[in-house]
DNA sequence: AGAAGGACCAGTGGTCCGTA
DNA sequence: AGAAGGACCAGTGGTCCGTA
């Protein structure tokens, strides 16, 4: 009973490298160039144990070392642990060097999209709760899957970067492309990407979460304190402009 | 900003009773006649005992005694620490003696509903998560309402017999008077409520979250692990069944 | 310095089991 | 015995901060 959910994981199809699988999903900003890179990568399956842990680890996957840590076309440099940095890329643009760029970075979102669904498949067919959102047991599950290269720190710090891709394609680009010209690092983009959004949400009442939800792909993702916060406080400032201003109160907009 | 949340649940209307608020909100099977004998228990308002503990408990309400122990109408016991223990009552009938009835059970989750309401509607101001289920964070505010007689364990206990008096109240009140008849036990009738909505969710294609979610007042609920077992099981069977004889394959619906 | 992610922590969903 | 609910526990959402 406590361990179906994860035997179901090792009924699925772990025997696959994500980075593999998900060629024509990339970045819609992208032209796939740095999936061809990824998919040069020699890829080694994993090789099973043989071997039971004793609690909620029925049947673990080993990945051990193989084709993932090549993911980034740095040739195979088994000593690195961590993922590449990101750096502003334009739409389109392959990362020189041991960085990772942009559509990498909304790529993985994507992945994860693809996990949840797997995740969400297995649970209804075993009758179990279905989640709605990326949760732990989905990164736990692209893990297992062999997507170390995924966690879930990562993916919820950039997590409006990729809002507003979604959401504003366009201004996405066009801020990509200004901080990249400006040789800002990622931090400085990262930071730039709440103005953006918290004025879309100006536009739509304000309700981020309400913004959230109607956008598929979008819709999986928790919404961000931070922004939460910012589009809270840009909230009671345009309320309170529009009160000294003297127009008439529209609050309720 | 940890305490912004606790601060908000001192704003509210902490200082009526629940009970009494909420009478026209009666179980709508019932006639209100318990409601009645609730309003004429005594009640006392909460003192303020002037004194802040350290951390999330600001502003805290002690209610002490007063009013809510009356609920009953048993004349003020003021020694009794549990609710009485429910009995299975007819729609409309009042429990005599030292019981509760199930018109008082379902008036129970019409109340969660009103203060998961009164969560949400703090939440939104201040720009904060909000919630969409009966949550324990929603437990906590019903008890410092002082609508002590609420607790988690008890209300997810009797949710399927809830949902059943939600999707189909004809066979729910049906299922009471025959349970009553028969002299049976709370026990047996809570088993008994299981059965009427596996078939309900057999005719509506097994997915027992999409039934709760479509109803409005159930939907705020989680799904019992036990009722989704059941239906999953279910589905199977019928779906064996079906293999068995030679009939076309109906999974699909 | 800027950035990736292991690992921690407060509070959750879930319900057992000591209590009356 | 039947039943109410305090309290526990595994796993969550969230993100800090030791690491590279």
């Amino acid at each position: 009973d406590t361990t179906s959910s994860l035997d179901a994981f090792s009924q699925q199809g772990l025997s696959e490298e994500p980075v593999q699988q998900e060629k024509q999903a990339a970045g819609s900003g992208g032209r796939g160039t740095w999936e061809m890179v990824v998919a040069g990568g020699k890829k080694k399956q994993r090789r099973r144990m043989g071997q039971k842990k004793l609690v909620a680890e029925v049947d673990h996957e080993d990945e051990l070392q193989g084709g993932i840590d090549d993911e980034n076309g740095d040739g195979g440099d088994y000593e690195r642990q961590r993922e590449h940095p990101f750096i502003v890329t334009e739409p389109g643009e392959v990362a020189r060097g041991k960085k990772n760029g942009l559509d990498y970075l909304f790529h993985l979102y994507e992945q994860c999209r693809e996990f949840l669904i797997q995740v969400q498949n297995i649970a209804k067919d075993h009758g179990e709760k279905c989640p709605t959102k990326v949760t732990n047991q989905v990164f736990r599950y692209a893990k297992k899957a062999g997507a170390r290269y995924i966690n879930k720190p990562k993916m919820r710090h950039y997590v409006h970067c990729y809002a507003l891709h979604c959401l504003d394609e366009d201004a996405s680009n066009a801020l990509r492309r200004v901080f990249k010209e400006r040789g800002e690092n990622v931090g400085a983009w990262r930071q730039a990407c709440y103005k953006p959004l918290v004025a879309i949400a100006g536009r739509q009442g304000w309700d981020i979460d309400a913004i959230f939800n109607a956008h598929p792909r979008l819709a999986i993702w928790y919404v961000p304190t931070k922004l939460r916060q910012l589009c809270h406080a840009a909230r009671h400032s345009a309320a309170a402009s529009r009160s000294i201003s003297g127009g008439p109160d529209q609050m309720a907009f």
